[in-house]
DNA sequence: GTGGTCTAGACCACT
DNA sequence: GTGGTCTAGACCACA
């Protein structure tokens, strides 16, 4: 898969390199099992720091994305715990909620958003 | 209105501040055309810094909530350029639908999710 | 001759005032030897503070538009030192080719922007 | 570059900073791409304090002139989005222009000294 | 009294 | 080592 980072992109190096990799696994491109690159590899390929990418490997062991197996590396392993998520969902959605209804964007327009998105990466 | 900031929180003060006056707007505590209290003043009351507040008020500026009146301070005014707005929702909304995809949540799981946070605030 | 202010603007009050009044020589509007109103009158009028409008009749007279006099108040007096202002104009003007010339802006560009101020005015 | 700051100018230091940049863009000195130096360093340079150079970098990067890289500080990449320049130079040069109506400095005298400064840094 | 500017010094996140 | 954030305290321009 073709990771893309924006250098010039305000958002971090890591998330970036996070949300693509989660992109990745949404469009099952990495499969449950899989092994990402070695962090060596992958830092050496994309030309970034290696400490870049394994701040993103921890994270996405955080969010439960990946496991740590010392011989394989990350290893894609979501954890579906489905309630717990849901109310991470909310606190991130709350407040672009609260910058939709100051600016006049409808619940029916965010809702079209999403499905948008859902659409442009088949989903 | 009472403004709540998280001293533990991991997001930025000037962030917090920002999102709960988004908050205020949104929920018509604060209405078109209301002054801020002052950098100081509002400095004073939460605890923390002049600058600090002064930044908030920055970011609300650049993001379109408040205009600075040279008499009055900050003033409440929201730009409603809908058409820019709807590609930052996209943007900022992108990857919670990745994440959501990963963790087996639904787009309708997602839509009611977003129509809560409307009921709980009487959007 | 009716002053706009705008006190949304980031320019200072003061200034807006200023170069109303300095339109106002320009589009013949006030002539050599009128007086401006008194301090407190315009103040009242605009509905801004009188040491705004002491402020403005001061830099008009430090800027050689004006002279005052002790019964009459602020009297419209041109002074018209070329020389001397050549050099003010190069100076206001040198920023504004600079961010003209990194901005893909051509002289032909700000000479066109020149003369259409004049049309509009009818100078 | 060299960068010359007055310390006795009324204009303030962040600016003068700005400008000084935005003349070595002009001229070539700066080329697209080109990291500034980090704040710290030209803070030290100049002999004023980081968060006085930090403020002009955050007013180029809102005026479109530089770009901050998480890994090379603020890079030279101006945004050239003509249409809406125009307007602002529109705003710029207006005030400009009544100054020199009042001071019988004439429309051809204006686009002389736009000229001799074109010619003086070789536009 | 208001925000704007500047300085100084500190800690942290990111690379 | 870089910028980002936060604090503290000061002076000034503006209203």
């Amino acid at each position: 898969m073709l990771i893309e980072i924006d250098f010039n992109s305000d958002e971090a190096l890591y998330l970036q390199l996070r949300n693509q990799i989660i992109l990745g696994i949404a469009t099952n491109t990495y499969h449950e099992g899989d092994a990402l690159p070695s962090v060596r590899a992958l830092a050496d390929e994309i030309g970034i720091n290696m400490h870049t990418v394994n701040k993103a490997y921890s994270v996405l062991r955080e969010d439960g994305y990946v496991k740590v197996d010392r011989r394989r590396g990350a290893v894609i392993a979501v954890d579906r715990e489905k309630k717990e998520h849901l109310n991470r969902f909310w606190e991130v959605l709350a407040p672009v909620v609260f910058e939709a209804v100051c600016k006049d964007v409808s619940k029916q327009e965010l809702h079209k958003i999403i499905d948008d998105i859902y659409d442009k990466y088949n989903f």
